[in-house]
DNA sequence: GCGAATGTAGAATGATTATTCTACATCGTC
DNA sequence: GACGATGTAGAATAATCATTCTACATTCGC
């Protein structure tokens, strides 16, 4: 990826996160992006290819996120992966997720489901290889989704039941 | 409300629950509605107000599927309740949850917000109330929107994690 | 049975939009 | 220093869309 295609899809990505999908028009993505029509178009040839880059830069920023430098214990995980998406949402995502919103916006379209199982199964799979709990898929996922989507409602307070719940696994 | 109403409302909701917020053109929700687009226009005077209307329908179709007649039995609340929520994923929400997409697709808009978070806190608010354990409002909507959010990516087994979290409570 | 209210059908309007195209600038390489 | 690749700036195109308006039909209380 070059340093241009960096470019276009990290401004993407952060102009569709404060935006949403529905609204925003190519000419305000273009600027969004800070390059010219032409060579937006060059890279995302329609603006669907541009919300697919914007999600698969978010995609590989939020493994980062999640998953870098994690305690060595594993038991100290969940509480450490509850953590990050917490922080996630104060810093990121004041509006939830974003793959379930470019679907939401575009029910029908489906490389974007696509592109939003293959994300949630990454988070799922490697949040349970690094936990040491593998089969927990399931638990860990509705654990980090219920708190991403209940955290713009009850603030702080959710981290901590969030906890309590993951510490029953 | 009358017949008219319920009838535009009815057809508003379910077709936004179908193909999201943001493609449905006013031609499109006319015919959804089953009425000219002079009475559209009569009873929701602008394309937002017709999503504000599908929404107040499907909070009212949401509160009866989960909330009526459920077990007296204040323990065996928060299971049902599980189970109203798939039952309700199944039949009518393959997509997610309907506020959810709403605000993703205008997430400037102040008023949809606004019904978002009533929508969530009503139902929160209930559910604690019938379940007997006020004050674990956080708790049961981290469940139940985690449940919301799962469902679609795991199926049928996210019901059982589901009801073994929330035997925790 | 008449008139006011309320409905249907769909054309006109005016804006907005995604996409394409034209003209020109910059830059690294031979 | 010329050239091919790659960039900027923004006008032209063609379609779509939300909203308003016109003309006519139906219903119902009186």
């Amino acid at each position: 990826m070059s340093e241009i295609q960096e470019k276009i899809a990290s401004g993407l990505e952060r102009h569709f996160a404060e935006r949403g999908f529905a609204e925003p028009s190519v000419p305000e993505l273009r600027d969004a992006a800070g390059v010219s029509l032409r060579t937006l178009y060059k890279y995302t040839p329609s603006r669907s290819e541009m919300v697919y880059a914007a999600l698969e830069h978010r995609h590989r920023r939020y493994l980062e996120e999640l998953f870098a430098d994690l305690p060595t214990e594993q038991q100290k995980v969940p509480a450490a992966l509850i953590d990050r998406v917490a922080g996630w949402m104060r810093t990121q995502a004041s509006h939830g997720c974003l793959f379930h919103a470019a679907v939401a916006a575009a029910p029908e379209d489906a490389r974007l489901m696509a592109l939003l199982k293959d994300h949630k199964a990454q988070v799922a799979e490697r949040a349970a290889a690094v936990a040491g709990i593998p089969g927990r898929e399931i638990e860990l996922t509705l654990i980090l989704e219920g708190l991403t989507q209940t955290f713009p409602l009850y603030g702080e307070a959710t981290v901590i039941r969030a906890k309590q719940l993951a510490a029953t696994l």
